[in-house]
DNA sequence: TTGAAAGCGCTAACAA
DNA sequence: TTGTTAGCGCTTTCAA
């Protein structure tokens, strides 16, 4: 009984025990010429006879292309985030492709640069950045250039190519359905902006703007559904918020409860919407009012946009879609006007 | 201009700039063995200056083990499985390993045979599959024996190495609290099980039958929380339910809101309860009481066997914890013992 | 259709 | 401390 490790058979053991040579295995593995049926069979055999798998990383490294992409991204478990992730996924493993995800950390330097360095360290395709955050936004600028990548976003910018989705619309439709009840003005609660402001929170300005209402003080929410809990309860203490904007759905849900926390009800008292429906937006009582976002679709794109630098022609550098209003109860006109 | 790709520069490129040998480059880019302060600050030099990145499939090649391990599952968005697959990341991230993650779309040979394809066309250390469901259950048995592997899942099986959540024993626990509670029996609405019957399912009966009580027929959900719902309404219309024991938080919120749309409230009518402990399950009225599960430090755990797989030293072939009762609102003794 | 030979980019073993 | 020589497991010329 030997005691060294069973090595993995290589592609020598396979062309030995079929009594071929070592091109004529990789020929019948990779399909890339004609082998005649006799030795295509004995190699076959062997193959299974051995068990053998082709190297991986001996194969990257003849072939120059890797079948890998990275995913980066400051959060994995985050709905969006991880719908998108599904949606990258998703489209990768149908062309083959895997796809690594690290997550980094914040937009600290340091973390950035052991985030970029680990990525750089597999032999990866290209990269897609989810840039939700400060720390994908970071990220993408520290990427070698020569490196193909797309960022994902809910936020236009130059640079590389980018697939987002138009959150700054579909906010101003939501606000002004909001205003269009009634309401004198909408507040917001927002969600940790990717930079100086997001989508989100453009949209809302804007609806606000448009008809000459003063944007009144932004609340900060962090991702956790608590922190917007303590938000509704302070402003149950308020008397002059009717309706609420909120930058994502698990906040509007954290806000509702320390709304009731603090004696207000939804809709009667105060209006609350979302964004992106949630799978848990329509089990809520009362249901929740929100946009739609195709998260999973916007990993796609981006997908599609990667590999389409890969093939190198010229592809599109930007790829946008709408997301859609999903009326439901948690918003209705202000008290005064029922 | 050339009209040719500019090729990422190599070792031997950094080595003809800095004016070194090949492997002094290697010396200092592993640090594996002295170079002179004067060559290392040539080759640093030359290394910035070509903007060179060691190539990780050649590295791969040569060492031969990958600093990349594959995480397997049925799900990557769901919150248990999303929380894991964050504990797995952030540990491997720790120790300077990437993580891929491949979904198997469901147990059927084909799909499974897919996935275990595509995940070691990679040049993997090691596996981690979550088996949480059946297609994380038929991929386990389809990896190659020499692949460092581990299971992750709720319940206890022989095999490979394996981190667990003991969720028989939390679920037993919590039924248990329903009963003590006055309820003549549980009813359990279940999520897609790992196999015939996953420890959550076991837990209740046990519980049951430990106080000679009849386990009533199970009600089958899906992961989707609208399944939850349509049984919620259909559980409504009965009067012999007054406790449920739900398969995830997820449903539970599905169920209580299909209850509160047959025009049953919680708890007053009938208590629910749910199992994971979910960020939006503290924020829902009433606020779940359920079983938190360290989804994310199963994660680790299962990392950190793995690891010990490649060390090669003896480890520990099984790895379980202990979920905690989380007691809210949502439960509460049946309507005639008040 | 097949095999011999070369080489992908790197690290390890060996001398000097 | 340094360079020379091998060789990781595979694919790709190139001849035959």
């Amino acid at each position: 009984m030997s005691k060294t490790a069973p090595k993995a058979p290589t592609i020598a053991d396979v062309a030995r025990d079929a009594g071929v040579s070592v091109p004529t295995v990789s020929r019948v593995l990779t399909g890339a010429a004609n082998v005649s049926d006799e030795k295509k069979r004995r190699v076959l055999r062997a193959i299974e006879y051995l068990n053998y798998r082709p190297s991986a990383a001996a194969r990257a490294l003849v072939v120059g292309r890797p079948k890998l992409i990275a995913v980066v991204a400051g959060n994995t478990s985050q709905y969006g985030y991880a719908e998108t992730i599904r949606g990258v996924e998703e489209s990768a493993r149908g062309a083959g492709f895997s796809v690594t995800i690290t997550v980094v950390e914040s937009a600290d330097d340091a973390a950035v640069d052991r985030a970029v360095e680990l990525v750089l360290a597999q032999p990866i395709a290209g990269i897609i950045v989810l840039k939700f955050d400060p720390p994908g936004v970071a990220t993408l600028h520290r990427l070698p250039k020569d490196m193909p990548a797309v960022a994902i976003s809910g936020i236009r910018e130059a640079g590389v190519p980018q697939a987002v989705l138009n959150e700054a619309a579909a906010a101003k439709e939501l606000v002004e359905y909001l205003l269009d009840l009634g309401h004198q003005t909408v507040h917001h609660v927002r969600v940790p902006p990717s930079r100086r402001e997001d989508g989100r929170t453009t949209g809302w300005r804007r609806a606000l703007t448009e008809r000459g209402i003063a944007a009144p003080a932004i609340f900060d929410a962090s991702w956790d559904p608590r922190s917007g809990r303590e938000i509704g309860r302070e402003i149950a203490l308020r008397d002059d918020v009717t309706a609420i904007f909120c930058g994502n759905d698990e906040i509007a849900m954290g806000v509702m409860r320390g709304l009731r926390d603090g004696g207000r009800s939804v809709p009667e008292d105060v209006s609350v919407v979302g964004f992106d429906d949630h799978p848990l937006a329509a089990m809520w009582s009362p249901a929740l009012t929100t946009v739609k976002q195709d998260f999973a679709g916007l990993g796609s794109r981006a997908y599609a946009m990667l590999s389409g630098l890969f093939s190198g022609d010229k592809v599109r550098r930007f790829s946008s879609e709408m997301p859609t209003l999903v009326i439901r109860e948690s918003a209705a006109p202000p008290a005064r006007n029922r």
